[in-house]
DNA sequence: ATGGTTGGGGGCCAA
């Protein structure tokens, strides 16, 4: 049996559970991480993914803010809920799942922050955390933590590559493609040895977005997309990646996230 | 150069 991974940034997931719900529904990923659930444990609605068979869910949660689940329909069991830059921000949570042939493969559920507007860590604080929540991902996520077969998913909040973004010359300046954050992700990347899962997929000479601002008037025909949302795994997981789907859709569905949801699929 | 929209939670802040 392969694995079918999820990850979508659901922007309160109690305002868009009908919408999590068709998805799963058309879709039957055997697990799901949500970010910005913005909702504490306790109204998390459980019971709409139990109903629709996904009975093993870890939620990290915080009132209004943030918030990450995983919620799956084969056993999953908490490895560990992070903090970062020694805030009790619920960005991060870890799973325990039994991969193809009982293989134990962990799961990191990401949620970094969005580091505001002004992209100088001088003048303003959001930025600074941003990065600093970088550097500190970067000196957990290798090592012991990247030897097994490892997948992390999530709205990292950077697009890396110049055609992760609808215009590279344009954005530059813009937090989300500043030269120190791309630099910053892939540096997160590379020296846990992760692997793109994406773009192993896309080649990056091609454009591939997961989020479009609600800002736009008419975010189709703009298509000013940016790829925030992103899938990693180590190399023992190389050689089962099976297949990728960008739900682009979504994004055209009725009251939407402003991001759209993303699947792997790894080999049995 | 500016403003554009959405969500949560209460009557602005974060994205």
């Amino acid at each position: 049996m392969p694995l079918s991974i999820a990850t979508w940034n659901i922007n309160s997931v109690r305002l868009r559970i009908d919408l999590v719900s068709a998805f799963l529904e058309a879709e039957r990923p055997d697990v799901l991480c949500l970010q910005e659930i913005k909702c504490i444990e306790g109204n998390f609605p459980a019971g709409a993914f139990r109903k629709l068979g996904y009975e093993h869910q870890v939620v990290h949660g915080q009132k209004g803010y943030h918030g990450v689940a995983v919620v799956a329909k084969v056993p999953i069991t908490e490895h560990i809920r992070r903090g970062f830059c020694g805030k009790d921000d619920a960005r991060h949570v870890a799973v325990n799942i039994a991969g193809p042939g009982a293989l134990p493969i962990t799961l990191h559920n990401f949620y970094v922050p969005a580091g505001g507007d002004e992209p100088d860590p001088a003048v303003n604080e959001k930025f600074a955390h941003k990065l600093a929540f970088l550097e500190e991902m970067k000196g957990w996520l290798r090592g012991a933590e990247t030897l097994g077969p490892t997948i992390l998913v999530g709205d990292l909040n950077v697009a890396p590559l110049e055609q992760d973004v609808w215009s590279h010359k344009q954005m530059l300046g813009v937090v989300s493609h500043t030269p120190v954050e791309t630099a910053l992700l892939e540096a997160v990347r590379e020296s846990g040895g992760w692997i793109d899962a994406m773009r192993h997929f896309v080649p990056p000479e091609e454009k591939l977005y997961t989020w479009w601002s609600y800002r736009a008037a008419d975010w189709q025909a703009s298509n000013r997309g940016r790829r925030l949302d992103h899938i990693w795994v180590t190399p023992p997981l190389s050689g089962r990646l099976l297949g990728l789907e960008v739900k682009r859709e979504a994004r055209g569905w009725n009251r939407p996230s402003d991001h759209v949801p993303v699947i792997l699929r790894l080999a049995a």
